[in-house]
DNA sequence: TAACCTATCCCCGAAAAACAGGATATTTAC
DNA sequence: GTAAATATCCTGTTTTTCGGGGATAGGTTA
């Protein structure tokens, strides 16, 4: 029996790469393609794919979260994360929302097929370049904010000094800057700007 | 007298796609593709396409200066940028650098097509979605830095002190101090803290 | 209940950055 | 060849950050 896939991706031009990559094998089956995550749900209400390939950067709804919901929905079906980028913040969160393995898009055919397959029977899959950015990268990982850190750590990246965020917050300086030191630690950075360059990169900013 | 296209992209899945929206145009000729900058212009040392079609975010050098060194070598080849985003500052940069085009990764057959064509005729064609963008985002543009601010930014954002920038570069403090001060003026920022998110956010960290 | 997390506040001193001026070579561009 | 841009250096003062501490109060949870 054919695998039965399915893709969500908002760029026409890898919607149709991966259908010219896949479409000639004959134990995968190409269902269709959605741009966006509602009609991803759409589709799936009628008709449910084996491996679902999902962008992970999608217009609207985030593929982050369009992933735990099919996965809540459709327990059935395999998702991996499609992305452009190796980011291990990235990967990390589709683990954790149920993803079954992660693609880059540089993918050559051979491992877009062997990640389908191997997905399609339950097991995960990882490109080679993704896991290496993970092994690489395995130190920081994603530091745990409280609600005021983030809060704090938003307006310090607006530009605004510690005097401004105790009175934009109705705190005290000291307060502010307690918070700031917390969030120096936890992103291990030397100060405001490696803190502020690694916040953007987790996407935390 | 078909049209002869080339593309340059890292990304597979995107090259797939690409060929198969334009193999089925009698009037549109693939001549290949490169996975790189260097690939690129060694093709383009034995044959030399009609209209180029360049991924701005290439490993190694960037398509920005790709596409200069093409322009330059070959003035015949009309250069069309692609990209996921479509970040006006880097839609400005390519057509600085003398790109005829720009579309953005998600257009469908008919745009790309179109665009193919109405470049190949001299002419210049963008996305509808990056006129847009353009209009929308007329505001702050990319602010241009010298190559000695992007290197004393560039190690800001590393979190490097002021003095321990100058012994990396052997230069004074003071002259860090003045790159500096030029930097926060030219990104209309505060303070370090929203320099680091201004320059995150334009990609120029 | 005791341990833990969160949020709040405080002190100190050294280091660094921000602000405000100005100055001088060397390229680069017109 | 002249003007503009770039890179370099200087002297101040004021403000902010950074790195140590430590303390209290409320909520959660094991």
């Amino acid at each position: 029996m054919a695998i039965k896939t399915f893709i969500v991706d908002d760029h026409y031009m890898v919607i149709e790469g991966i259908r010219s990559l896949l479409q000639n094998e004959k134990d995968i089956e190409w269902l269709g393609h959605a741009m966006n995550a509602a009609s991803c749900l759409a589709f799936l209400h009628n008709q449910v794919p084996d491996v679902l390939l999902m962008d992970i950067n999608l217009p609207g709804k985030s593929g982050i979260d369009l992933c735990r919901e099919v996965r809540e929905k459709y327990p059935s079906v395999f998702v991996i994360g499609l992305s452009t980028f190796n980011q291990q913040s990235f990967i990390e969160k589709m683990m954790e929302h149920g993803a079954s393995g992660y693609v880059l898009k540089n993918a050559t055919q051979a491992e877009l097929m062997e990640a389908v397959r191997t997905v399609a029977r339950g097991k995960s899959y990882f490109s080679h370049e993704a896991v290496l950015s993970l092994k690489k990268n395995a130190g920081p990982g994603i530091p745990v904010l409280t609600r005021r850190e983030k809060e704090v750590l938003g307006l310090i990246g607006d530009g605004y000094t510690n005097n401004e965020i105790a009175s934009k917050l109705f705190i005290s300086v000291a307060t502010v800057d307690t918070h700031r030191k917390n969030l120096l630690t936890k992103f291990d950075a030397r100060n405001i700007a490696s803190l502020i360059k690694a916040a953007m990169q987790k996407q935390l900013l």
